[in-house]
Order: C-alpha cells, then sequence, then structure tokens
DNA sequence: GATGAATGAGCTTTCATTCAT
DNA sequence: TATGAATGAAAGCTCATTCAT
C-alpha cells in the first residue's frame, strides 16, 4: 500500500547475541498483574501509565492487550487474583477450635497476619478504598466476599464469648469492625502514607498492643 | 472503569431575571474547592476532570484556571483549606481539663467527631491516603501539622492515665494508634467502600462501642 | 503533581504576529466534513487517518473531537449532511410537468446532472459502496432516503410512458435501474479509477450518447 | 463502524483420525487469497485483519507471511490472479463470429455473464472501486488489461455495426461504455449496497431488459 | 513449514492548559 | 473577569510484522 516507510533501525550487529525476547506465556499474566499492582497501589489506577507497567514487567505496551482485554481488566484480575488467595489461606487455617473466644481472636490474628504479610491479599483494602466508586463491581465483590465473611467470623466470635459470659455485652457485629479496624488501618497506612513517616513503627508491637487492649476491653470482669 | 456520567443539572427554563443578589467574587475559589474536593474524594485526582468540577462549580474550564495554577495548585489549596479549619477547631477546644485520662478521652472524642461530621477535614484521610504517593509535599505536611500532633496528643493522655495508675503498661504512642484506628477507619470507608454496603451501621454506636471496649481495655483493673 | 515536564517550545519572538488560532465554530463542522469527505474518497475510511483529516481542515487532531464524537460519527454526520442537500434539490426541481414520458426522462437526467455535479452529493456513491459493510445503518439509510426514491421516480415516468403507448413494455422498475447504471458508473468511476485513465472522456457527451441510446431504446416504434 | 465479528467455526469435537488425504502444500496460497478476497471485498483492505484472514483460511497469522511478503502483496497477488482467470476465458471465447453487430453483443454479454458469475472475477471491480487510489499500480494494471480491452471489444463491434448500417450514428468509444455501464454497477452493487436491500432483484432479468433496451437503441430503424 | 508470543510504530482518543474574544 | 474553541502532549489501544520455538 502507498506511503508506509520501513523505518526500522539497523541493530547493532557486534552486540551480545541475546534474543529480543523470550516465550514465558505461562509467567507472564503473573508478572504483568504483579507489575501493575505494585503501581496502582502506589500511584492509583488513573495515575498509573499502561507504559509504566509494561517496563516493570519487561514487556512492551503491546504485550499486556495479549494477556488483558484493556486496563480495566487488567485491574480487575488483579483484584480477583489477590482475592483468590484467600480461599487457599482459608483452608489452610480451618481447623481453628480453640478453648476461649479470646485464645481464638488470637490465633485467628495471628494467623491472619501471617497471611497478609506474605500475600498481595494484604494490598487490596488501599486498592479498594482509592478505586471503590470506579469499580463498583469489584467493590461489591470484594465486599461479599472478603470485608463480610471476615466481619462475621468475629463477630462470630465474640457472641460466642459473650454467650459464654466470657466476653461482656456488645453489639458483636460492631465490636467486630473494632476489632478488625487497627489491622484495616495497619493495611491501608503502610502502602500510603507509612512510607513518608520518620519514625517506622514495628507492625507486630502494634498488633500485640491492640489485642491486648482490645481483648482487655472485650473480657468480663472476673 | 466506569464511564463519567454527566450529571449536569437540568437548566433552568425559566429566564432567570436580574438576580436579587450577585455571587461575590470572592466565593468563586471556595465554590470551587467544593466542587473538586466532591469529585476528587469519590474519583481520585486523576481521574477527575477539570471539565467536570469547572460544571459542578457552575463555572467553565477556563474559569478555574483564574484562582488556581493548574489541576495539582488545585487539589493542594483544597487539602491545605481542610486542613485550616483544624487550626479554628483546636482553638475552640482548648479548655480540656478533665478530672481523669478516660474523662478526657471520651471528651476528646466526642468532640471531634461532632468537627469531622461537620466540616470537610474528615474527608482528608481518604485523598491523602489515595493520593499519598503523588503529592508527597501533600503527605509530609498532613502527617506533620495532623496525624503527629494527634497521636501525641492522645499518647499524653494515655501517658497520663498510665502515670496516675488509671491505665494499665501500654506503649503510649501505639496505644494512640490503636485508638485512633476505628476513627481513622470509619473515615475513610465511609468515602470509599460504605455507599456500596447493604447494611449502614449508625456511626455513634460505633464509636460507642469503640470507646467502651477501648476504654475498658486500658483501664487497670480496680 | 509528581513528574509531569513542560516541555514548550520557546516560540520564535521575530516570527510574524499572527493568532496560533482563530475561533470559528460556525465554520468548522463544515471545514472538517468537506477534507474529510475527499480523504475518505479518495482513501477509504479505514485508510484516512484523522491527523491528515485535521490537517487538510487546518486544525489539530484535538478539534475534531469537539465536534465529532469520534471517527466514525465524523463518517456519518458527512454522509447525512451530503444527502441533506438532496432535500432542496428536490424542492427546487418539483415543478416538472412535461408533455411526453422521453422529454421528462430528459429534463430530471439534465437537471440532476447539474446537481450531482455541483454539490457533494456526487460523491455519495463511491464512499457508500466502499463502506457499505462497515456502515450498514448509513447503507440502509442512503438505500431508503436515495435509492429507493430516484428509482421508484423513473419508474414512475416509464410506467407512464408505456400506459401512454410512447414506450416499449418492459419491467419499469429494471428499466429504471437501466436508465440510472450510466450515471451512477460515472459517478463511481470519477472518483476511483478515473483518474488513473490517460484519455478522459467528456462527461456530458457520455450523458447524452446514454440517453440517445436508452431513451430510442425505450421509445415504442412509431 | 462495525465491530469486527468473531465468526470462527464451531471446532470439530470429534478426534479427527488420520486424514485419509492430506492438504497439498500448494493449496495453501489459494486458500488464503480466497479468504482474503472475500474479506476485502467486504471490509475493505485496511478494515481487514490479517487475523481475521488467517482464521478464515484455516491458518495462524506468521503463515501468511511464508507465502505472501506483507499484506500490500497478498492484496496485489489476489488481484493478479482474479485477473488472470480472464486469460482462459478469452481463450475459450475466441471463435465469436456472428452474423450481426447486435447478435455479437448479445453473444459477449451472455457469455460474460457466466464467467463473471462463476469465477472471482467479477469481484474485482469493487475491489479496484474501493482501493484506486490506494493501488496505483494494480488500478494502472486494471485498466490496461481489463477495463480498455474490454470496452474496445465492444466498442470494436459497435463500430462495425454502425459501419454496416446495423446501428444508428454514435461514438462507439462512449456507446461502448454506455453499454457495458450496467454490468459494472450490478457487479459493484452485488457486492456492496445489494445485500442491504429488502426486495432482491433477478441479475438476469435485469440484463436482458437492459440488452432489450440498449440494442433496441442502437438499432437504426428500418 | 507452521506457530503464536512479542514487538513497536502508529492510530484514535483524552484532557490539562492556553488564549482570542 | 469569564468564556470556551483550540491546542498539543500523552494516554490507551491496534495490528502488521518478526522470530524463538
Amino acid at each position: 500500500m502507498l506511503d508506509r516507510q520501513e523505518k526500522r533501525q539497523a541493530e547493532n550487529p557486534l552486540e551480545s547475541r541475546e534474543p529480543r525476547w523470550r516465550r514465558r506465556k505461562d509467567d507472564r499474566p503473573k508478572e504483568i498483574m504483579d507489575a501493575a499492582l505494585a503501581l496502582f497501589l502506589e500511584n492509583g489506577f488513573s495515575a498509573t501509565r499502561l507504559e509504566d507497567i509494561a517496563a516493570r514487567a519487561n514487556v512492551t505496551k503491546g504485550t499486556l492487550f495479549i494477556y488483558f482485554t484493556n486496563k480495566d481488566d487488567l485491574f480487575q484480575s488483579l483484584i480477583r487474583e489477590g482475592m483468590s488467595q484467600m480461599d487457599s489461606f482459608r483452608e489452610a487455617s480451618r481447623l481453628n477450635v480453640r478453648v476461649s473466644a479470646q485464645e481464638t481472636l488470637l490465633f485467628i490474628t495471628n494467623n491472619w497476619w501471617k497471611f497478609l504479610t506474605d500475600s498481595d491479599f494484604g494490598k487490596l483494602p488501599k486498592l479498594i478504598i482509592s478505586e471503590a466508586a470506579n469499580f463498583p463491581d469489584i467493590t461489591t465483590l470484594y465486599l461479599e466476599q472478603v470485608v463480610i465473611p471476615t466481619r462475621a467470623m468475629i463477630a462470630e466470635v465474640i457472641s460466642q464469648g459473650i454467650a459464654s459470659g466470657e466476653f461482656i455485652q456488645v453489639d458483636p457485629k460492631l465490636a467486630a469492625r473494632v476489632f478488625l479496624a487497627p489491622l484495616f488501618m495497619l493495611l491501608t497506612w503502610r502502602y500510603s502514607v507509612a512510607p513518608f513517616e520518620k519514625e517506622a513503627i514495628d507492625d507486630l508491637e502494634y498488633i500485640n498492643t491492640h489485642l491486648k487492649i482490645t481483648i482487655q476491653g472485650l473480657l468480663a470482669k472476673a
């Protein structure tokens, strides 16, 4: 067809014989999602350029579209991927029969905390909060699959504690939210403002302080 | 990502006669910042178009540049404006001498809560969290002017409580963070995920549950 | 916001004081459609770049999107605009009472030909043919508003000629198509292959030859 | 513009056993050209993706480049291939000595028509018209090899008819074009707008009406 | 030969910003 | 001051073409 110039740069023939690219079909989506997660988390969805995601994943822009329909799809895929990690965790931590409600809360919290630190799952809250209005489907999904079940689990433990006389009379649902708030805050803060703080705190000490105060606050007087 | 909805108000079909009063020029920047705050809060900085801000403020795009150097400046101005509201609040609530540490915490919390609900100040945490990495200066400013002083104030009260034997032995700084977390979470959640929840909670009951548990958790056994 | 460099080229201060652009709100759409029509006609819809259209209309790419939603919209607008020219023509040529069918055919043809040559209307057939499958709505519209009425008009005249004994027995609908074919071909050819022909023909002589043969062919023997 | 439809054929769910015959390599180019012709004809050259051509030819994108240098080459090859079919036709219809010019015109037309309907040759006019400006070499080739010889052949018959007194005095070149126009229009229309018409016409009746009128129009009065 | 993952140039589209009015 | 038409840089996305497999 008329008027198409080939502007190929002559490749340096002395350059090392590295292939221009390598096939990585199976690994690519994960590599891309990892890169995108890091950038979306830091800069937000809109402010992140696909070019930067591509560069961080060591591919070119075009490659992104082999694996994801568009930028939105990439975002949603990555959230779903992060959420799916919860399933395997849930299965692994099923056998949590404890003698007391407070022990159960301790067990759950420590267990979760390890998981949140090791996986991408703990990065989702900051992302969800920032993009909630722009991705209502994802927000609703996260609510239904993560937030509500987690609250319910904690509320159930607290209910049992109240029923057995171990805990004081409180609304278990509200108490569950209060119990989860410091964990939620830690995750949100960590991926946003915390890098700008001069003094870093020790996450574990923070959580232990939280558990000490809150469980103490839930316990009925002996 | 959600398409940007055109939410233009239906234009008044009646030929408006000479208005009885004319908007004072000096109100324009505030109107623009209000419009921008609402949209930045909902959609984030990058995903919000100046055109939408202008429409919400009933001006045209060009007008924004009369009052603000650029989009960044508008964002920073609006955060500073929100932060400045804290000063007048601080002054109003200075005389907070209480007989006990727990009463002081209750007083401070109730006082703050009223303020956070009435002003734009309570909208800042969600915004700061979302845009932290993109506006490091603002983030640092917010840390220094808001976060650190607030934590310090709470930590001081807790320190006094510990010193007087009213509270148990905890790290006051960590305890202050734990104490603030449920409030922080409430504000963050309210402007992001909460609109998607089927069951709304009553903020006041939530805070009271928090205070009940946390202050109970801080109190030394009688 | 972080990381946005201003890369404005310093304008030559000695350059003439021509304004960078001039407001032409009312004229722009027509100018753009004219440019687009010429390029779509020559290269086809897909092969035409918006950049070229903009250049031909002496605007920048961005300006196109002030007046048209997207490239498709520009195409469709321009076809509709071309079709709308037919309405004013129709009105102007309404009083066509003739003594004989053959005179009516001559009158209509000459009239149409002048119109087709003077307006953009005559450029539509080539465009419609090339893009028919890609713009089914436009194709259907053109069929209903232009093709079918035009055929019907000619068929009606032929019918009357047959009824009065002036013309031989033929299917008026098919005869109408045969009658229109040379005109259609001329228009299609003119904007595609004709520029590559070494010997140009005189359009008027071609049409007169057509009329001479075809009307002669329709006339019943005396 | 119409979205590109994925028209993948449902894959055969039965594990195909060893086929009784294997496709000969030499058929591949033809299969690819067939697929490409169909899609170029419908959507135009630029709007047709090589991926769609490959899918229709049951090969993959890369395979196209084994047989054709690039997309342009595929287009040109396919036009040349279509044109080459004319040669074998010409040879088969050489012996066309007739007693009268009108009989010769009838014979030629009927002969051509059969050929145009059976081969891909009749699809070229629509393609050439649409892509003329983008492929000047092809356009020139088609003019020289097809258009001009065909016109010349018809003009020659008409000349002889005039010389023998069988036909009226007309410019044979122009008359040839007029004579060919309905055939040309039929072919062009068939592969563009015709699929959108509610009432299909019978091609043969149309051609017969054309021959009836036009030959009648050429014949000198007895 | 055949594949299809990867490339990269180039396209359409967006939108913060400018500036003639 | 206020407007909004126009700009132009940059974003998202497409797709012909290449090349490791």
